[in-house]
DNA sequence: GAAACCGATGACAACGTTGTCCAACACGGG
DNA sequence: CCCGTGTTGGACAACGTTGTCATCGGTTTC
């Protein structure tokens, strides 16, 4: 900036007026001002002056498990989305399902001076958000709960998703229902599992711990699981899997082989009209958390101080066929 | 750290000291600096930091067309992986294919004085960047190539992969070949349709325009292109799809329909082998391509002044039978 | 016992920018 | 001719941090 000024000269301060648009520089000195910073290809520095002016920064951080997970990617686009109506820019980071890397990247956003954070919280402990918190950082939780403090959150209905999805099932005649979910840590898993346990319930059928496995799961053990719930005494005619991932892992083991159980998986994913048979899910949208996430969090900058929200996104059920196959 | 000093009765070059780890600080008054951090919540401002310094903000900016995209998000995946590895973070821009938009990101950017920048470029005129350029910013191309400047540049062997994907349909018997790409002022789009021209004429074929349909494309669009391949005279008995996503809208569209033609697509996507029949693609490793890109940047941020890099990334045939149906 | 040295600490300027305040100047009215 | 007024430009401090250098006890060395 000192250059510009001594190319166009003129004081610093005059080139400062010129680059804010003050009003209070004759339009001659103004043009010799933008003509130096054209030729300098001068631009401010936004760190420096975020600094003096005490202002925000204008970017707010995502953290999340994975951003090549296309549960994550529209997340984070749905998010983008929203910060670009006001003015925002997002830092992303993954956090890999690991709670010392979620808390390594939260703290270093918040040196970076971020507006605000949203979470996909992989750990269950918080409390090194409290300061941040309490400093005035605002914070929103989405699609799971900080493990040990109230903040702001964004949820899917993972209960009722569940309990419809055994619903459909049961509905097609199926009695012997299977579960495959995620590591049991997971909130969404354990929800998920409570939620099959109460649709199993619901139904009068009776809730059979030999056709649940949870994972982490990797190909191996899903073929595994399916292989114990075929060759059960009493054995499974349909099955639930806990998220897009594990979904797509049981396709692939179940591709080509006879006698395929009814599934209904939790999350949509592209395509799963393509396959045959098409795949019922429970659906939810997930730019619509994202944007419902990302809305909270600008109305907190906003200076909205009401005590933590709690929202739960509704789920659907999306019959496409591969739940109504007859056992 | 005013608060912090004062707190710990201390100055402030002692705070300073302690939050750098710098040797020559009694154990003892460290101990009451760290506590009087603790009680404050204090945590440095990397901003101020970094202008004092004159350091970079270990921060790399990332200006793709869609986060949303699983392409992107993989790209984004492995440059957040690279990135991490140097102590860097990401920060993501979706230009929408809007070339403006693209430019005001990158110069948002600029302001914020990212390390380098990683561009899958939606405009062709990229001479707002020669004065970052020229002042040291890094800058990477990935997928596209820069319009008007030349700089590092990271593509996939768009040209080898269609040619391919028009010598395996003829391998298999097929002599009437369709097009389907993408908006032809999109690089990668007029390459593949170049690719496509040349397999054309290596198979000995008649290059047909009538079967050639380009972009951009919605469901409609791609409707309409197969009917009017379907209706030709002579009509294609195959049918190259020139990426991802209108390899999908065209999945969809030939759904149900009997007598589909045969099909290659590029680009890969996950359950192309779930489908039936499974899908035969020119497919490319999203993460190397990310990967590499972002080496390049920070070889060039470690130093490395040779000339700008113009890298091919390969691709290969997947053969998954979708391509091999006899005419 | 003085000189030299060491470890611990602090005062101060500087990074690039902007807000506050004042100076210089021209102009018109009395 | 003087004063008020409005327009334009500049000096200076401050944002939060760190690099440079100085200070100040205390200890070793000759």
């Amino acid at each position: 900036m000192n250059d510009v000024a001594r190319l166009a000269g003129v004081s610093l301060k005059t080139v400062s007026r010129v680059v804010n648009g003050e009003p209070g520089v004759h339009p001659g000195t103004a043009q010799r001002v933008l003509a130096a910073i054209d030729q300098l290809g001068f631009r401010r520095n936004l760190g420096a002056r975020n600094l003096r002016r005490g202002s925000s920064t204008g970017t707010i951080g995502v953290l999340l498990e994975d951003v090549a997970n296309p549960f994550y990617s529209m997340l984070t686009r749905a998010v983008e989305e929203v910060a670009r109506q006001f003015g925002a820019h997002v830092l992303t980071g993954s956090s890999d399902e690991d709670a010392d890397r979620e808390r390594e990247l939260a703290l270093e956003f918040c040196a970076r001076r971020v507006d605000g954070l949203l979470v996909v919280p992989a750990g269950l402990r918080h409390g090194y958000l409290v300061p941040e918190i309490h400093a005035g950082l605002p914070v929103v939780f989405v699609d799971r709960p900080a493990g040990d403090i109230v903040a702001d959150t964004v949820l899917v209905d993972n209960l009722g998703g569940t309990v419809e999805a055994v619903a459909h099932l049961t509905r097609h005649g199926h009695q012997r229902i299977a579960f495959l979910g995620d590591a049991p840590n997971i909130f969404t898993a354990s929800e998920r599992l409570r939620g099959f346990r109460e649709g199993c319930v619901r139904a009068g059928l009776r809730f059979d711990e030999d056709l649940v496995t949870m994972g982490p799961h990797d190909d191996a053990s899903i073929r595994d699981a399916l292989r114990r719930m075929r060759e059960h005494p009493d054995p499974a005619t349909a099955l639930v899997t806990g998220n897009n991932r594990i979904t797509v892992l049981t396709l692939r083991a179940l591709a080509g082989q006879p006698d395929r159980p009814a599934l209904v998986g939790f999350d949509d994913f592209e395509l799963a009209d393509l396959i045959d048979p098409p795949v019922t899910v429970i659906a939810h949208d997930t730019g619509s958390l994202g944007k419902a996430a990302a809305e909270l969090l600008f109305a907190r900058l906003a200076g909205d101080e009401s005590p933590p929200h709690r929202v739960t996104m509704p789920v659907r059920l999306i019959a496409r066929g591969s739940g109504e196959k007859r056992p």
